[in-house]
RNA sequence: CGGGGUAUGGCGCAGUCCGGUUAGCGCACCUGCUUUGGGAGCAGGGGGUCGUAGGUUCGAAUCCUACUACCCCGACCA
């Protein structure tokens, strides 16, 4: 393990890529734009899902498993649809190789598919064109279905987590009876997520709807949370779409109403992915590594056996094994490092990097007194504690821990949010970073320009703050409400 | 796709301008001894057809030509 990372304040963007390498959570792959997830990465990503899973099936939901492959023509039925991700498809258009005569392969031109097929970049698609079978009468529905999987979008510019080529994540797909359920459906997703976000991840979020220019290609309102990274620019974590009846008019998905009827039915698609893992650190972590709220950490606490002779260690191990049992009795996940090849203080120092949220130090003296040395990774405090009742002492430091990275990320989010009514304080305060609340016309032509001038976006107009006249922040002209702006991954 | 850059052990680099011993350094790796309460020390050791293909030359990591890959900056995006 490398000794030193870039400092944040060095260069922010740097201090990201490293940590992920060093932290061994993911690193780049063979394949341009595509990552390969490590295990340590992916105990992250599992822990997400388990939670996120377990919601969705409270909720109502089940679990299906649609193809990766999408017929080229499906994608032309929905106009806004294929707009939006036309330009970023993987086309499978052979299926078949042959050796060449330099001992190599090529694709045989014979094998040409018929009807070339999409790597799915999102599944509306495919799933709507099976949900035309699926759904004949009101009795069919809701049809509330998820499914985890990966999607491809070919990204130009690629960075481990926050954007990658392919990327895992979980897609939800809903059809309604009514307008009203649909948009019921998926507010509700929308405050899973938050709830997920700010209750396990320990990250505050704002909540809200995207402006037309940034809705989801075919949706009729996207709902999002929005969460502020460490350098002040905005991250979206989450995303809910009321899709209305786009999808089931293109794909000719109707029911027979209890008064034998044939409507079209309404529709929601909702998802998160691995972007998720890069938001938690660019959230949470420090110049020493990562960070991270107990409830996604993969090891809850370490524990670093200090000595000299080998009685000593087996002394050790003994209280560490006695501890260890104590703690996963109460669900706590422990990993005692009794690796002899590794001095204590590269331990210390790997698994702050790795950023486990409690370590625990045993040595000769600890023993002696009844003691052990905890140290706490969000705040890199040590304390020596008795050994009485460490379980639950433990226990309480893990929940303090995990309250005390929420609180941390949101007054940092708080001391970089913004009420502003000038143009130029509005330049100001969105070069220096951070939420800025101000006034728009609501006219995609002011939000364009806002942005070519300033590179910020509009991130999201909240649904439940109230309303206050204004003018808008560039264009002057009347505004019924504040909307939020950031620069944004 | 535009603009800039890089390619040399696992990783990070020097050497290239001005061709000439056996291609060198740091980290990592292996062995041994001493160490172990914040990233250990010493000694020894292994590992490279210098991105690929041509060319110039007595001789090429170094000069020439072509190609390829990757990185950074822009347009696009969860």
């Amino acid at each position: 393990m490398a000794k030193e990372l870039t400092s944040r304040s060095e260069n922010y963007s740097q201090w990201y890529n490293d940590l992920v390498v060093k932290a061994d959570l993911a690193e780049n792959s063979a394949v341009r734009g595509s990552m390969v997830i490590k295990p340590y990465g992916y105990a992250i990503w599992e822990k997400m899902q388990r939670i996120l899973d377990d919601k969705f099936k409270e909720t109502g939901h089940e679990n299906a498993y649609f193809p990766l492959f999408i017929p080229k023509s499906f994608f032309s039925k929905e106009a806004d649809h294929v707009e939006g991700f036309a330009k970023e498809c993987a086309v499978v258009t052979h299926y078949r190789l042959k050796n060449d005569e330099k001992g190599g392969v090529v694709v045989d031109p014979e094998a040409k598919l018929e009807e070339e097929l999409i790597v799915r970049p999102t599944s509306e698609t495919i799933i709507w064109d099976t949900y035309r079978k699926w759904v004949q009468s009101y009795r069919d529905l809701p049809l509330l279905i998820n499914q985890w999987a990966n999607v491809v979008r070919w990204e130009m510019r690629t960075r481990l987590f926050l954007r990658t080529s392919e990327f895992l994540w979980q897609e939800g797909h809903t059809a309604h009876a009514s307008r009203k359920e649909a948009v019921e459906e998926a507010e509700t997703i929308l405050k899973l997520y938050a709830d997920f976000a700010e209750n396990y991840m320990g990250m505050p979020v704002l909540q809200g709807v995207k402006s037309a220019s940034e809705r989801f290609a075919g949706a009729i309102e996207t709902y999002c949370i929005e969460a502020m990274m460490q350098d002040g620019k905005a991250l979206q974590a989450g995303t809910s779409h009321f899709l209305g009846q786009n999808f089931a008019k293109a794909f000719d998905v109707k029911y027979l109403t209890k008064e034998n009827k044939l409507e079209y039915v309404w529709a929601t698609s909702w998802g998160v992915s691995t972007r998720l893992i890069g938001a938690l650190i660019m959230a949470h972590s420090d110049d020493n590594g990562l960070v991270l709220p107990p409830k996604l950490a993969p090891i809850q606490v370490v524990i670093v056996p200090i000595y000299r002779k080998d009685e000593q260690l087996e002394a050790i191990t003994e209280k560490a094994d006695e501890i260890t049992k104590a703690l996963r009795a109460k669900g706590i996940s422990v990993k005692y490092d009794k690796r002899d090849t590794h001095k204590p203080g590269f331990k210390f120092a790997e698994w702050e990097m790795k950023g486990v949220p409690v370590r625990l130090a045993i040595g000769p003296r600890d023993l002696e007194n009844g003691t052990v040395e905890v140290a706490r990774r969000d705040t890199l405090e040590k304390d020596t504690l008795r050994m009485e009742n460490l379980d639950e002492k433990i226990e309480n430091l893990l929940e303090k821990i995990q309250d005390n990275i929420f609180q941390k990320a949101l007054s940092f989010r708080e001391s970089h949010t913004y009420k502003v009514d000038s143009w130029d304080e509005f330049k100001e305060k969105i070069e220096a970073g951070g939420f800025v609340w101000a006034h728009w016309d609501g006219t995609a032509k002011t939000e364009q320009k806002i942005k070519e001038e300033t590179k910020a976006t509009i991130r999201l107009i909240p649904t439940d703050g109230e309303k206050e006249s204004g003018k808008c922040v560039y264009s002057g002209n009347p505004s019924e409400r504040r909307v939020a702006f950031a620069k944004s991954y």
